[in-house]
Formats: C-alpha cells, structure tokens, sequence
DNA sequence: TTGTAAGCGTTATCAC
DNA sequence: GTGATAACGCTTACAA
C-alpha cells in the first residue's frame, strides 16, 4: 500500500526525496544529509556528488520530516494584540531580520488583546513545535502559562517588563517612560497635566503607563484629577474628541500627555482648528516617536523607544538559548532604555 | 536505539504522544486520530473516552507529524517586500484573520524588493511545504516561477495584476488607479501635473503607476514633462524634498501627485512651510487613503483601495484551492475595485 | 465502528 | 568518512 500513490493530485507530490538523491549519488541518505547539512563531515568529493545530484534532479529538503526526525524546528511564533498596530512593525523587521539570517521563520498571529485567544494561539504553535514564542503582551492566562512552562521552550516577553516573566523578557518600561514624561512636564512647570491612554483593559502596557504618570504625579506633589485621566480608542479622530473633551471638562488643564498611539496628532490638529496654541494654551507630549511628530508644527515633545532593536534583541537571545542552549539566559530581563525627546510641543 | 531518550533537555520532549492517549483510553492510535480529525466517524462513547484521556494527559498533537504523513499542512507563506510598510497591514490583517477561522497559520518574510531574495524565500517555504504562497511583488526570477509551478501549490500575487500571472491574482490595478487619479486632475482643469513615486526598480506597482500617469496625460493631451516626474524614497521627508524640488525647477507646475506611501503628507506640510496655498498655488493628490489624510488641513484626495478585501479575499481563494481543491479557480484574476475620494486638496 | 500494518521523509545511533 | 537500521508521531489503506 505505497501511500504516495493515492496524492497524484496533491501538493508537493512530485518532489523529489532524499533517497531519490541518495541513488542518484549512489550513495546512501545519511551522506546525502551530512553533505547538505554537516557538510564538513563529508569528503569534498562526496559533497560534490551529493549537490549535483540535488541540482539535477531539483531536490528540496522537507522541514517537516526534518524536524519531526531531529526534534528541533526552525520555527519561532509571534502573537501580537493587533498585526494591523504600526507599533509593531519596526519590531517584526527586527526580529524578522536576525531570524532569517539563522534560518529561522517567523510564524503571526493576532490574539486580539484577548487572553484566551492568545492561549488558544499559544497552543496551536506548540502543536507546530516552534522552537520559541515571542509575545508582546505580558498578561496570560494561567493555564497558557502552564502550556509553555510543560513545553519548555524558550520565551520572549516584549511589550513591557511584567512583575512576574514567563522566562525572559526584552522591552523598555513603560512605567518608567510614562514617569519620566510625566516628570518632564512637570519640571517644565506645567502644574495641571491631563493623561491619555488607549483602553487598558487587557493592555497592561496602558495600565502601567497610567501607573507612571500618577507616580510622578505624587513625586511632583500634584493633585491626581480623574477629570482629566481618559481612555480611548485608536485614532486620530479619538485623539482629537480627547483634546476637545478635556479643555471644555476642566479648562485649567495646560498640558495634555498622549500615551498612545497617534492620538497626539489628533489632538494638535484639534488644537490647530480650535485655534488653542500649543504650547501656550495647552503642552503635548506623546509616547512613541513615529516620523510625523518631528515634521508637525509644532514638533511634538515624546518618547523615542527602541522598537527595532527589542525586536533585534528578542531573536538573539531567543537564537542563543535554541541553538546554544544558553541556559544562564532563562529568565533573563533586558530592560531596553528609552530616551525623551524635547521639542517645541512642550 | 530509542531516539527519545537522547531529547532529555530538549524542547517538546516531554509531549505526550498520541500513543500515550491511547493507551490511557485503552484503544488504538487510529481511533484516537479519528476522535481528533473526524470526529463524525467515531462513536460518541470512544469520542469522549479518547477526549477525557487527551484532557488528563494534556496531549498536544504534533502537526508536523500530521503533516508529514497527511501530506497536508496548515501554514501558508507571505512574502512582502518590507514589513515595516504600514501598506501592508491591513491585507495582512484581513490574510490572518480568514486563515485563523480555518485553522491556518501565516508564515511571513520580507524580501526587500529583490527578487533573489524573494526566491529564496519561497525555496524555503516550499520545504516548509506550505499549503499555498501568497507574493506582494508580481515581479519573479524565472527560477522561483519555475519552483512554484513544479510544486502544484496554488499562489496569489496581491500587490498588482501581472500581465503574466503566476497562478491567482487578487489585487486593484496600479495602472488603472494612477490613470484615474491623473484623469482627475486633468479634468479639474490642472495642466502641469507632476508625479513622484517611490523608486521603481524591483517595483512594479511604483512601474504601473508611472504608466498610467503617462496614459493619462496622452488622453488629456499633455505633454509630459521628464523635469515633474520624480522617484525617491519613502517617508515624510521625502515627499517635502520633492515638493520644494519640483516647484523650484518648474515653477508652472500647478498639481502634484504622489503615488507613493505617506509621501504626500510631508510634501504638504513643505507648502504650509513655504506659504504655498493648497490648493490655490498647487493642488495635491495622494496614492493610499491613510487615516491622516481626511485630518490634515487641506484634507487630501486620494485613492481609497481595499487592502484588508484584498488579504480577506486572497484567503478565501486559497483555502478554496487547498480545502475543496477547487481547480476551476486556476489562474483567475480578481481586480477589486478603487474608489477616488475627492477632497479640498484638489 | 474499530484496529492493524505500512509508510510519510528525514535524522540519531552505532557499526564498519 | 560512510552506511544500515531504527526511530520521529502521525495518517493512509485495508481488513475485520
């Protein structure tokens, strides 16, 4: 019962095997495998007589038996909240250039802020048998937790530095910038400083920016004001309905920090139709340095976090702990440094 | 020679087998395959005595095993020409969420426009043995055509509609937007319309856009002009270097277009530097509706295309192909249409 | 409806 | 340095 016979309609059912090579060679399989993938353990001649081989008749590996046989796979997951969050791509560039250089691929997916999608998309890599998973959020469920501690693979946090890691973590604190922004604004003088953020519902990167900014709050011994503390959706239309809400709700306000997305320029813009000068009405300051802020006028004041390289550094130790088995990285936390970016928002 | 016991400290080792679970429900392997995959062809009482068993061992199935002997797999390949293009997100959005209720997984990789690259990388999907590819750029060496069409995988290019499709194509046509837009303008009454694009090389949409800016302008009897037609690279800055450049060198310009990212945005911005009126000194047109456009002052026209249709619809033909092997789909070419939104720019 | 046996294409192991 | 053989964990094909 040669099962190859019932796939004549099926993909892939016409290539070749490394036998087909092997016999080609006339040699047997295990020097066709040693010459394409150990090709130091094989004789030069061999080598040669195996790679012609391969050209001739067109041979392409199949990872999947590979992987299977050698219990290793070069396959890394990454579960974002949203693919569609150009937050994201600086880091995917990052991770996905270092990983294709070690031949690695990089398998998406989005978990939609959602917990137990993100479990349920945890569980469908394990199946695949990645060999490390890279999440952005730090918020899980325990049995999703639990999953990854049984598999024992090696993985990645990198949307913020969680009390409590999984395993290792490489991003920057999104407490410490949101406090250092806050700090900022309020050494500059601004005494009444309103705070916007994306829903923190499931986002503990917006809970902990929320946490930096009352931190500093105390720190410069102002008065929290939940008037002016908002949750909204992204865009700039929503960054714009915060602007206007907040002036007319409480018009002492003299600074408004953004803390997510491109709400900042939704609100310059309302500022720029409402005729409020920034920043003499009102300051701005925002989180991530996107293009836009330095070419707005005026230049928005914001935070320039290491997008690329957490996305750099995740595929390398995630690199060094699957092909080295660096085992002293478990549980390591590389806490990537941001740096505020002072402009004539504020 | 048990293979197993040399994997001690290896990832997945500890995974339950599905030899494990049958023996806990006391039946044999196929039962518990059938129980998994089809569980219509089981009984109800060795369904639930094989899923009881599955919950208190905490199985996983190993898909690349199942894929190896099914000779079918679950993953489809992605190559885009740059990650970090926010262009890209919403087709990959609209990609994964189709393949996630089906239970596929994307597998992505940028090609940075270089079709060697791009080759490369399908050389390693195909021994991946993805299920279906899907290609941004229409533009392919003859080897990676070749490679693809050996394997039988159906393929999708969305970036443009290639004169000679490789298999499916599901995109708008580049040629067609860029000609609609320039006929917009000519019909506005502008007469010296300048274009900049991104660069052309390995681009066949900046190439599409190029011709029918030049299409036209023969309909609407311009001239064209080598001087107003630009290519350079992405970003804001950019787009005001042309700005300055254009009207600098031909000061009859009276209309831009930018086809081309977020180029337009920095080329406004550079008009309300300059004290240029938009658009009384100069109209400008736009290639992408990006949220900023409609926010901006003027608002810009543009063109309105279906990214996200285009990732749901590529989904959608491909799972056709690979699920209810609908050949009849071969080589079809689905052109989704564009819309042009008129704006104050213009 | 269930089970048996063979095989998917590769690599680990051990012998030469 | 090279080869024979037995896995890897699952599904196909066929038998019961």
């Amino acid at each position: 019962m040669p099962k190859r016979s019932s796939g004549d309609g099926n993909p892939h059912s016409g290539s070749a095997r490394m036998r087909d090579v092997a016999a080609r060679a006339g040699v047997s399989t295990m020097t066709v495998s040693r010459a394409l993938n150990e090709p130091g353990k094989v004789s030069e001649e061999m080598r040669e007589r195996v790679l012609r081989a391969v050209r001739e008749i067109g041979y392409l590996p199949n990872h999947l038996a590979g992987s299977l046989s050698s219990n290793r796979s070069t396959t890394i997951g990454l579960i974002v909240p949203s693919i569609d969050n150009s937050i994201y791509t600086q880091t995917v560039k990052g991770l996905s250039e270092v990983l294709k250089s070690s031949g690695f691929q990089l398998m998406i997916a989005e978990s939609g802020y959602d917990p137990n999608e993100e479990e349920e998309l945890i569980t469908v890599f394990l199946s695949h048998r990645v060999s490390g998973l890279v999440l952005h959020s730090t918020e899980h469920t325990p049995q999703a937790a639990e999953k990854i501690r049984k598999s024992g693979i090696p993985v990645v946090e990198n949307g913020n530095i969680p009390r409590e890691p999984l395993d290792m973590v490489v991003s920057f604190s999104n407490y410490d910038a949101s406090y250092a922004m806050t700090m900022h604004l309020g050494r500059l003088g601004y005494r009444k400083i309103a705070f916007a953020s994306l829903y923190s519902v499931h986002n503990d990167r917006s809970q902990d920016r929320l946490q930096g900014y009352h931190a500093a709050l105390r720190q410069l011994g102002l008065d929290p004001d939940p008037r002016i503390v908002l949750e909204t959706e992204r865009g700039l239309a929503a960054g714009a309905e915060v602007m206007a809400r907040v002036v007319q709700s409480v018009p002492e306000v003299d600074a408004l920090f953004c803390a997510g997305d491109v709400l900042v320029v939704g609100a310059l813009f309302e500022c720029q139709k409402r005729g409020w000068a920034v920043p003499g009405r009102i300051a701005l300051a925002s989180f991530d340095d996107v293009d836009l802020l330095r070419h707005v006028s005026p230049s928005v004041t914001t935070l320039r976090l290491p997008r690329y390289d957490i996305g750099e550094r995740t595929a390398r130790i995630l690199l060094s702990r699957i092909m080295d088995g660096a085992e002293h990285l478990r549980g390591s936390v590389v806490d990537l440094k941001f740096e505020l970016i002072q402009r004539e928002s504020t």
